[in-house]
DNA sequence: AAATAGAACGAAAATGATTATCACTACCTA
DNA sequence: TAGGTAGTGATAATCATTTTCGTTCTATTT
């Protein structure tokens, strides 16, 4: 059993489920895209390459799983689908610059907030037309 | 004719677009419920009282006309549904605090970015599990 | 190793927000 | 007043995602 699936079983373990053959599987898609930010359409379609019996549906209630588990990260880049990428280890996060006219996506790391805005226009040439900040989390009244 | 209407007038014909009852309703019922992030389907239900006539599509192609014009701004909270706000005329941008218990939307202002986590967090009383910044615009290639 | 209960699965139908189609209407201009 | 075109309403189509349901698999206990 390799290390991100011994990882997997842990986690899983812990919370009460079980790791099975696709679960193990979409990890280690997710793994081997490192740095992409993929669909749940077109993780399927890697899947498929490897498990043609793999269903759709189990595609989307695995991330989900992953999700709640804190193993993936749910994007969403206004694109009409969510998207999905490996949680890091560290606590390094990062932002996405997303390119309203090609659709690009880069990112960028954490760093001082007062400087987002003007440095990173320089730091990617990017033209920054519009951007908008996000807190999840729980209100006062939760 | 009123005033809202006058300017909405303005910036569509600046755009050969047509002034219509339509438009011209749609515009109030955002205007009368600024500070709310109405959904297509809500803006839909409200217009409706006024002119049961109205089809769900004329809302939808407004709302996406008057986000080209810059009238509103889309929003999207992650719950299924684009959002819609009547963008304001200062340039004083305003993000949004998203419980993801209740679903409840608190707005704060733009301010130093350098203060916002942790000062946000006191300020309104939230616990702050996870947040995410985006930027839209133009890349290098573009 | 077989038995078993419940978790997980695959296929397909259902859902729900949004978009496209198309015939009809309203408005502007000649 | 007639003609052309933008705009509209009803409805069908799309498309990502979720749900359903009967079947299969996993982990655990005999």
């Amino acid at each position: 059993m390799g290390n991100k699936t011994q990882e997997l079983k842990n986690i899983l373990d812990t919370n009460n489920y079980k790791l099975t053959s696709q679960r193990d599987l979409i990890l280690q898609i997710l793994a081997d895209n490192e740095g992409e930010h993929l669909s749940a359409e077109e993780i399927y379609n890697i899947v498929k390459q490897r498990d043609s019996g793999i269903g759709l549906a189990t595609v989307y209630r695995t991330l989900e799983l992953f999700g709640e588990l804190g193993i993936v990260q749910q994007l969403n880049f206004d694109d009409n689908c969510r998207r999905y990428e490996l949680e890091e280890n560290n606590n390094e996060h990062h932002h996405h610059l997303i390119c309203i006219d090609c659709g690009a996506v880069i990112e960028f790391n954490d760093q001082i907030l007062e400087e987002f805005e003007t440095d990173l226009e320089k730091k990617y040439d990017f033209l920054v037309t519009e951007h908008s900040i996000k807190f999840y989390g729980y209100c006062e009244n939760c």
